[in-house]
DNA sequence: CGTTCGATTGAGGAAGATCAATTAATGTGG
DNA sequence: CCACATTAATTGATCTTCCTCAATCGAACG
């Protein structure tokens, strides 16, 4: 197991945890109709140039030139980051809505590859039409921070999920994270294919392959998702709660049956 | 060790190494002059409120309603974030010049704590107040997307450390994290003061403060950082490269001596 | 129909967590 | 300024989790 108990060490200068009410706010209440609304007005202002991809295309890649954003209408892309010395890491999934390239503002040059996993349409808007339009459509730059902010958090929650849980955890809340992704995306969360590896999951995890195997063994076991007959990458979540729970069984460390 | 060998695994879609000079172009050719100009930017600008800050203020809070944003003149902050299960993360670490709440904007409130560490000075900045000035001047709207972008980067480099180094590359890699923050802020950096605790940085390391204590010691050992006579929390680096040179010892498995 | 790639499962080993004891720094009241 | 209490850091011994290695099985594909 991991560091899960340095809350004391931590914690010394924040309030206690009843005075913000056990972080509820996080809760996303996000409707479907939001991403779909602001797919529209983006399509609508800035008219992008659409692109279908297919599973494998990449969109851009770590060291090219930055110049243009991408808002993903349809598919499912990995998003890459690679070190100087050549180690390879899964640092974010994208669905639909979402936007590709932020990392790429700073340098001038995109810092990771974006992978399509599947078939899909993105759009592509110049980073300097996008500026430009926000001149006159100060909604729009609302948006792009929203997104911006979006994704800084959620990558935190990332760091937090590979540093405080132990494996199994991490499986349950990756595939919590899938279903609640698609939930908001209005797709149904019940059953699913996954359309990465087992290798692209453990590698986005900090895990090996075969452990994410063993985890999702368990969960099987464990009644908490069942493999669909069509193969070993397709899930059913008959509850979602019921994945939310398993991390919270897999944290506290004895059963409590005193 | 952790998934080191994943590589093959996840490198399908991508080019071939060579092909992007090693990610060389990660490299941060930002001067400390570059700071010191943002500053002064933003100081004639905005007037921003300045608040003199001690170790253990808390600047905003996880939950609380956002609406500004602040700089950091001086000082240090860790960034924390908290589940809802109470489990807490340090999932960042601010220097001079950097921005801190852009997790605020996305649900209009803060989703982490944001605590000093040392005596400093941060500049409040109203978001709206923010943005009404950027209509005027797009260098501003610049600097803050160059903000935030830089924040997304650093994050996934975060992510990939905790996800593909040993503990103790972890150790070495973080130090050398600091020190390059100093460097870049045009302060020294063979001789500093970690203003945290081992929990603290275990904690943001994702492993524990004995772990933590054992990396330093090992380091030491080998020569590649020295304790100040003054306390085990000031620490000398004689040469950053020796950190790096480090990490990488880290990575090779066998010392290669067929 | 064989080849290849992905997934599963088991056995053994290693990195790091946990538990515990000791020492060093920091702070407090007399 | 010193005895004392408190917190942080170090180090060792043991145990657990997860990684590594290996064999098997199933699915997809040419």
């Amino acid at each position: 197991m991991l560091n899960i108990a340095t809350t004391t060490a931590v914690s010394k200068f924040s309030c206690p945890p009843a005075a913000r009410a056990a972080a509820a706010f996080k809760t996303d209440a996000d409707s479907p109709r939001h991403i779909a609304d602001t797919l529209k007005m983006l399509n609508d202002l800035l008219a992008p140039q659409r692109r279908v991809v297919h599973t494998g295309d990449v969109i851009y890649q770590g060291g090219e030139r930055f110049g243009t954003l991408y808002i993903l209408n349809s598919g499912f892309f990995k998003i890459v980051n690679q070190s100087a010395d050549g180690r390879e890491q899964v640092v974010g999934l994208k669905f639909r809505g979402d936007w590709l390239g932020f990392d790429g503002i700073a340098r001038g040059r995109y810092s990771c590859d974006a992978i399509a996993m599947d078939t899909g349409e993105v759009w592509a808007i110049p980073y300097a039409t996008l500026i430009a339009a926000c001149a006159d459509q100060p909604s729009l730059l609302t948006l792009l921070h929203e997104a911006m902010s979006r994704e800084i958090a959620h990558d935190r929650d990332s760091l937090m999920s590979v540093c405080t849980l132990p494996a199994d955890a991490r499986v349950a809340d990756f595939l919590r994270y899938w279903a609640e992704s698609l939930a908001h995306r209005g797709m149904r969360t019940d059953r699913f294919t996954l359309r990465m590896t087992r290798a692209e999951i453990g590698n986005y995890l900090g895990m090996t392959l075969e452990t994410v195997s063993r985890a999702l063994s368990k969960l099987a076991r464990d009644k908490v998702i069942a493999f669909n007959e069509k193969g070993r990458r397709d899930v059913n979540i008959p509850d979602v709660a019921a994945l939310s729970a398993f991390v919270q069984r897999c944290l506290a460390p004895a059963p409590t049956l005193q």
